[in-house]
DNA sequence: GGCGTATATGACCAGCGAGTTAGTTACGGT
DNA sequence: ACCGTAACTAACTCGCTGGTCATATACGCC
């Protein structure tokens, strides 16, 4: 057992992993720099590859983003289009728990790097905005929509527009994105779990029948 | 009187009103390529200038972005300003009317073309977002927190977090903007007047003592 | 009319970064 | 051991754009 023989070779091929090492990559340098500024050199280094390593597996700068952003949908889609029908029975308890859901994410700047990456280049690209809407955003404001429709005819709301409503939800949490992570503002005294609470609690004292 | 005497004057001379010209067309390009991808030749020809002369006024392609920002700014700080002692004797009626002017304001996506620029450049301009911050965004925030402050030490409101509170004033609004201004999405079925209202409804019966 | 200056421009340059290419290296198979 | 090929890279091209500069023109003033 040779010192040499059990290091970590110190080059392997992976032909397998190298995309999504890739990926992983360009949403730091991407998150760092923005779209335009990233260098793809630097995507590169931070993959620890060659800058013509990446063009072998991503033809375009933009696909990179493409792939980016393509990756985060498959990984949320799902989880959203179950959101809504798995707790119409219990509507109230849902919203608290999306809410907290997304507070915590909210705590992470690294989570909300993908949608602030889709928005800020979404004028010049027309169709990844589309498909960010159709597959993220219609689907979460439609499945929060729902269940407030749910809680409606079950009696335990008030008659209200479910679609202003659904902005209740996800609106505050993304005022406080925005003011913190962008603007780099304070957070505030409210510890997270404090923010939920008087979050929930105002929407459903505002909501209540 | 010749006809070619009162004849517009083909071109005429006008340093002082070139800077406001450029910040015009500036907005415009910045609105349509983004900050990076703008160009300044692209600039100058909207302002129907060369794009030397753009640099007789603006050292640098970031000092045009300042000087938007700027002016936005002292444009709105001082109404900001003022926003809150208006009306504290009345907070209710002044959030609804906040909520009706934010709302107003969303129509027009040029209106917020501005708060859209600084977000998507706050990363790289520390501070102009900390510029924008202290002057728009705090005092925004601020004004509505201590509407509601007032209003709860008057009665009118039940206790609760005024951030958290402010931010449902703002949030459901920005949500609206993003979607349909950013995504492209449907607006939906109700008009301004019908989200203006439901959105008042929903805060103020969440605050309701 | 003529001078000085503020205003403006066309032509230029330097650097940067996306994308390419020709060549190199490690691995799997035999 | 040796070949074929997949994975990889150093070094390059090339277009584009921020910024500059030498030159030109209209206006204010005398």
């Amino acid at each position: 057992m040779s010192p040499a023989a059990s290091q970590k070779p110190k080059w392997r091929r992976r032909a397998e992993s190298r995309p999504d090492e890739i990926l992983d990559a360009a949403l730091g340098i991407f998150e760092r720099d923005g779209f335009d500024a990233a260098r793809v050199e630097d995507i590169a280094k931070a993959a620890k590859l060659s800058k013509a390593g990446v063009y072998l597996y991503f033809d375009t700068k933009e696909a990179i983003l493409r792939g980016l952003i393509e990756r985060k949908v498959m990984q949320v889609a799902q989880n959203l289009r179950g959101m809504a029908e798995a707790g119409a029975d219990d509507p109230a308890g849902s919203l608290r728990r999306i809410i907290a859901a997304f507070t915590g994410l909210a705590a992470d700047k690294q989570k909300f790097a993908v949608p602030r990456l889709v928005l800020s280049v979404a004028g010049r690209y027309p169709d990844i905005a589309a498909y960010y809407r159709e597959n993220v955003a219609e689907q979460g404001l439609g499945a929060i929509k729902a269940l407030i429709e749910a809680g409606i005819k079950k009696g335990d709301f008030r008659p209200c527009d479910s679609g202003v409503a659904a902005r209740f939800v996800l609106g505050p949490v993304f005022i406080h994105v925005l003011y913190t992570h962008l603007l780099d503002g304070d957070p505030g005294p409210l510890s997270p779990e404090e923010r939920i609470a008087a979050h929930t609690d105002l929407l459903l004292n505002g909501l209540a029948a």
